[in-house]
RNA sequence: GGUCCCAUCGUCUAGCGGCCUAGGACGUCGGCCUCUCACGCCGAAAACACGGGUUCGAGUCCCGUUGGGAUCACCA
């Protein structure tokens, strides 16, 4: 069996977006299931619309779903030569031809055949004019005029065109710069690529491009088009929907595991399982149980889905990921244990990384924030002697274990005669400021003696003053 | 409009002729747990687009209808 190799060709017009971040990863999944190769192929033939900005961006959007290549990233733009030499091969063997007819030429008659209820194609007029280069002259390819084309694809099925409703396209422009029809052949046939995974966008682009395959005697790869993601309303997906920059979702929190796991679930299954690790993914891929049929982009089960990845991974492995948005936030936190307890608290209640690093602010406040409210209806003068009294025992305690720590409330509570539920509310926005935070316990052991009663004799300040 | 593709709960899907009184997940609605908020757990409502065939038997195969999507460039 030959080694799988899949290519992912990204055309640098703006940022990597959702549906282009999945096929990448169809590809790069199949190929590293497989143990074959992944190569990153830049299309820049549209030099009018191409930018280096739109290839920076797709970079970082690929290093942040850590998908990587074993090949390029190629430039078609550094390639010219190659595709001259497959443009004379074709003309040299009679596959293609010049053409002087201009773009207005082909517009008035694309009009006409439309009024005549024909279809708008290219008419042939120069096909068998045996022109040769010219000042305004592009290349055509000269396509079958009768019989069929069949696109065996593997997720598709076959898919049968008439050679009839196509034309003969223009594989060179009148300013020398082959078009993506072409360059797609040449690229794939000259890197070995075997395996194409594409968006089923691609369908109807695909016999001209298998007609070229068979003029240029080469073999056919493995087609696989891959349906649509959809916005909510069921069209193409777009701005119009929300995000559709994979960065963006980078930017709001998600974790690019929890964002691969979605988007490869979202069309491809593999039985009742919903979670997958990068590794399972690796595993368990194959382009069998890639389905046929466009679905829509649901945020709230990427968000469910990124809470699970949140509580799953380990906090040492949160950490690199959750850290730009403290940052951000002004805290001068860096990765380490106490990070690492924090996260442990909140894992459980973050949706988001932007969440848990909203959760995460009283850990890092030097001067706390406290809540005006919450003050106000807890920190009140009936608090005063147990709060006192808990001060005094925590003090006792030597190092903040859980139970040490239930032992010293318990204490306080009992000759207090109040209930756990009394207290808890006090002490919660005594350490946090709020009323909404991790266990009661939880936030001891990470805040640690100091903090701890530093908090609380601060807040006998509030019910004093 | 031509060509092509698609069609199971609101959404993502399992299902590859009998295991389906159609399963799971998200979401929704109840309940339990509980120091707040979450997590977790239990339960409920919720789908085979429609019409014909084929077959002893169809969500599963075929045809049609309807609906949705893609594409028709010297863009990729």
């Amino acid at each position: 069996m030959n080694k799988i190799i899949t290519r992912f060709p990204p055309s640098p017009t703006g940022y990597l977006h959702v549906g282009g971040a999945r096929t990448a990863l169809f590809n790069w999944l199949y190929a590293r299931h497989t143990k074959g190769r992944f190569i990153l192929r830049i299309e820049d033939t549209d030099v009018q619309r191409s930018t280096q900005a739109s290839v920076d961006a797709i970079f970082e959007a690929l290093k942040w779903l850590d998908i990587d290549w074993d090949e390029g990233p190629y430039f078609q733009t550094q390639r010219f030569p190659i595709y001259q030499e497959y443009i004379q091969k074709l003309l040299d063997s009679g596959h293609a031809y010049y053409c002087s007819c201009t773009p207005e030429e082909v517009d008035a008659m694309r009009k006409k055949a439309m009024e005549t209820g024909g279809k708008p194609k290219y008419d042939g007029t120069c096909r068998e004019k045996k022109l040769s280069k010219g000042e305004n002259t592009v290349v055509r390819f000269k396509a079958p005029l009768m019989g069929t084309t069949v696109l065996e694809d593997v997720i598709k099925g076959n898919i049968v065109f008439q050679n009839s409703e196509l034309d003969d396209f223009v594989i060179q422009r009148s300013d020398g710069v082959p078009t993506y029809n072409f360059v797609v052949v040449i690229d794939d046939i000259a890197m070995g690529v075997n395996t194409v995974i594409r968006g089923d966008d691609h369908v109807n682009n695909t016999p001209r491009q298998i007609q070229l395959y068979k003029a240029l005697g080469a073999q056919l790869p493995v087609f696989g088009h891959v349906p649509m993601v959809l916005g909510n309303d069921r069209t193409r997906l777009s701005k119009r929907h929300g995000a559709t920059s994979v960065t963006a979702y980078r930017d709001m929190g998600f974790l690019p595991d929890a964002f691969i796991n979605y988007l490869v679930r979202l069309g491809w299954s593999h039985g009742d399982q919903e979670f997958f690790t990068r590794e399972d993914l690796i595993e368990k891929f194959n382009l069998e149980n890639i389905g046929r049929s466009a679905g829509v982009f649901d945020l709230e089960k990427l968000l469910a889905l990124n809470a699970d990845h949140i509580k799953a991974a380990p906090p040492a492995k949160i950490v690199p990921h959750l850290l730009p948005f403290l940052k951000e936030k002004g805290y001068e936190a860096e990765a380490g244990p106490y990070l690492e307890g924090v996260i442990k608290t909140l894992n459980a209640r973050s949706k988001t990384l932007k969440e848990m690093a909203d959760g995460a602010e009283f850990y890092f406040q030097e001067n706390l924030i406290y809540d005006e409210n919450a003050v106000k209806k807890f920190l009140t003068p009936a608090v005063l002697e147990p709060l006192s009294q808990l001060i005094a025992e925590l003090e006792a305690i030597e190092t903040f274990s859980e139970k040490a720590l239930e032992a010293a409330f318990a204490k306080v509570l009992e000759s207090a005669g109040l209930k756990f539920s009394k207290i808890a509310q006090p002490v919660r926005v005594a350490l946090t400021g709020k009323t909404v935070s991790p266990g009661i316990f939880e936030i001891i052991e990470v805040l640690g003696k100091e903090q701890v009663l530093s908090r609380l004799k601060n807040a006998l300040g509030f019910i004093n003053g």
